[in-house]
DNA sequence: GTCTATACAGCGATAGAC
DNA sequence: GTCTATCGCTGTATAGAC
């Protein structure tokens, strides 16, 4: 196989491992095994555990800048602040059983102490500039930020329930909730 | 040293460790150095990790119920869940470097698949029960446990967000608001 | 570009002396 | 009740044949 092409593979298993297994428990071994290789091949593409994860990092941000590029066209701010919501929605099966990817990552990664601790937190930062962005031109010049914050905390705080108690309904109750806060936030500027 | 007591120390111990690093990070070694005794006395002890996780999720059990037995006396509901959302404030320093203990113990064994997983979530349940009976008592009637619920997932919000981006007054941001929607929600069923 | 072989540290766990 | 010694396994990582 093409040295690129095999390089992709092991990021995209390495992806799915860290997210259903979490990055430490994840071995070479264990990705080697997904993508089919032996270990001593892997050692040709990527030298150190470290250098994976910075891989995988840059991927799971170039996905989220695409998915959230793809929102651009022929969307209202707040149809883009509501697909960003309703993405508890679309991956309701792999977020009760594994979580947020970035958030859960994120604490791991904290919990290691790990030298990219602070890259998993950029993952953050695509969403919160991105959602503060959509605030902004929705009007809330000087609040843009909190609420993108706001809206990350609810679906951070969702994602770990519904881990937790694995519970469909929950999830539906809670984006119609912040929907519905969604509105009357928006309501209640123009209304000034 | 007396039986029960190395045993309470290594529990207190693990209980530290396994919130600051996480359960899998943290050996027996490490355990056994942050008490002072050696691996081999340990295993007198303890005979397997996941004796060690079961004993440390009691004791964490044991310690939010003794401190929700504390409030019960001269508190009114909403006072009581007014408590409970300030303990992202009283324990924010530690929030903010390792996130909650219940929510992050859930999430890791959740991806371990630990058979210990069912145990974390018990965990949440005191929280999720005793909050449930505030709102009873209130008056919310059918909604208590959504209500509980709610309250629930934005305190791990804020607490995962807290963790990632290390910042105090988002907590405190994020802690009046949710206080402020308590009122309103005491107020409009009384409004009716 | 992929393989085998191997080094070495650390893991959970056990046996037995004191 | 605490210790030393040791086992078997798995982890990351390296060297070198093909």
């Amino acid at each position: 196989m093409a040295r690129r092409q095999t390089r992709e593979h092991i990021i995209a298993e390495a992806d799915r491992l860290f997210y259903e297994s979490g990055f430490e428990t994840t071995s070479f071994a264990d990705i080697a095994a997904a993508v089919a290789i032996t270990r001593g091949n892997f050692y040709y593409h990527f030298k150190t555990k470290d250098e994976i994860l910075s891989a995988v990092i840059k991927k799971r941000m170039a996905d989220r800048l695409k998915m959230l590029e793809a929102w651009e066209t022929d969307r209202t701010p707040s149809e883009r602040i509501r697909a960003f919501i309703e993405i508890l929605i679309t991956n309701q099966t792999k977020i009760r059983a594994f979580g947020c990817p970035i958030g859960t990552l994120a604490t791991e990664l904290k919990k290691l102490n790990h030298a990219a601790r602070g890259e998993a937190v950029a993952l953050f930062d695509v969403f919160r500039d991105w959602l503060g962005r959509q605030f902004f031109d929705l009007g809330f010049k000087a609040r843009s930020d909190d609420l993108a914050m706001h809206v990350l905390m609810r679906s951070q705080g969702v994602a770990s329930l519904a881990t937790a108690y694995n519970d469909l309904k929950f999830i539906q109750r809670e984006v119609e909730d912040l929907c519905r806060w969604l509105d009357a936030e928006v309501q209640s500027l123009n209304g000034k």
